[in-house]
DNA sequence: TTGACACATGACATTGTGTCATTTAAAATA
DNA sequence: TATTTTAAATGACACAATGTCATGTGTCAA
């Protein structure tokens, strides 16, 4: 987490900074972002960058889990429309990372942390259904809007695992999308496919 | 791929060489990893990695599909060995990917690739079945080994997805084993479990 | 013997990181 | 208001890494 002072900003410096940090992990992968681009950006001395936060990290998983917690409440939101269809939830959410525009700031951002998802990374995204992360998982409030009348499964156990699987098969999807450069109707074809063969299964 | 230079090198420089950027990629991932200390550990001058390699990645990924190569031929055989059920032989790499002992030299390197899984890495790890990767796939030589019979397709097309459904849990799997310090058994049993549920179908 | 060529070498320019002693500003206290 | 204390800002610095390049070395064919 970014240190105190961070959050003592004067909100225009604070805002300049997040959009100078923003603007450089846009343009290239963690890994390569340089945080000398960043405060030159922002017009901030070096010094002060390490003022507000610990390293380069810090900043990135502090963008990245705003931006993501958006996104939790709309999926939990779509829970909710749905019944607690967990397959059109999904399919609402998928819809939604699909909607973000080439030339908008959120693209680029989204893009490089798809392409190159550490498990630090990955952990970001799922934790929201991460049995094992207690104080950043959901499930609490998940778990009781999800309608498993029409899950095919035996014991509590194994609804875990469905999320497990609905989740690997929704991400490589999505990073697939970015990978290849697909259209949004392409994406969504692939994706409704191979929710489908979930469903109904793969085996005879 | 590494330059004609690298290839004409007498075997126990090039080996030692090996060994050293083997050490160093085990040590931290590719992002971390630093050229100063594969020289210094292969006792050979800056300027001369530079006449082997690229650079770091092009060192990294001739060592990352050497080793994923051997895995291959494995899977195909064990695709044989099981008349072609493709959840067996899925399970049979799952399992070879768990032999690796933490003592082991390779244990590491895996490891750091897991981890860290940019797309590229992912994509070696998956090629053999991408369509889109004419050259380096392997597709003729698994699909007429597949036993159809027993999956629940309509169209080519969806075979290849269920590859890809497969492909991904698996590989979560894996990544999961590491990032949680699993045991062998424990992992196994998880796979199992995510197997079986996408073999039954997750919907009722 | 000489010239051509491939390869080897390490110093160098450049870029980046994280730290720290010092300065500046603000807040608390007398 | 004057003084002290505390927090924050600043940029020079030490260190580490990258990729390049001018120069050196050795081999082989003419």
């Amino acid at each position: 987490m970014p240190k105190l002072t961070f959050f003592n900003l004067p909100e225009m410096k604070r805002n300049k900074l997040i959009r100078a940090a923003e603007a450089e992990f846009s343009r290239v992968p963690l890994s390569q972002a340089s945080i000398s681009n960043i405060v030159k950006a922002a017009e901030i001395p070096r010094g002060s960058f390490y003022q507000y936060f610990e390293n380069k990290e810090d900043a990135y998983y502090f963008l990245l889990e705003e931006q993501w917690n958006k996104r939790q409440d709309k999926f939990i939101a779509s829970l909710n429309k749905y019944n607690g269809d967990i397959f059109e939830a999904f399919k609402e959410l998928f819809q939604l990372m699909l909607e973000e525009k080439k030339t908008e700031d959120g693209y680029n951002f989204l893009k490089n942390a798809l392409l190159n998802v550490t498990h630090e990374i990955e952990d970001v995204f799922t934790r929201i259904f991460d049995e094992k992360q207690i104080d950043t998982n959901r499930l609490k409030e998940i778990t009781p809007l999800i309608n498993k009348e029409c899950l095919n499964i035996s014991g509590e156990d194994e609804f875990y695992h469905i999320i497990q699987i609905i989740t690997s098969v929704t991400f490589r999807n999505l990073v697939e999308k970015y990978s290849r450069n697909m259209s949004k109707e392409e994406a969504l074809e692939n994706f409704i496919i191979e929710m489908n063969l979930l469903k109904k299964g793969l085996y005879k």
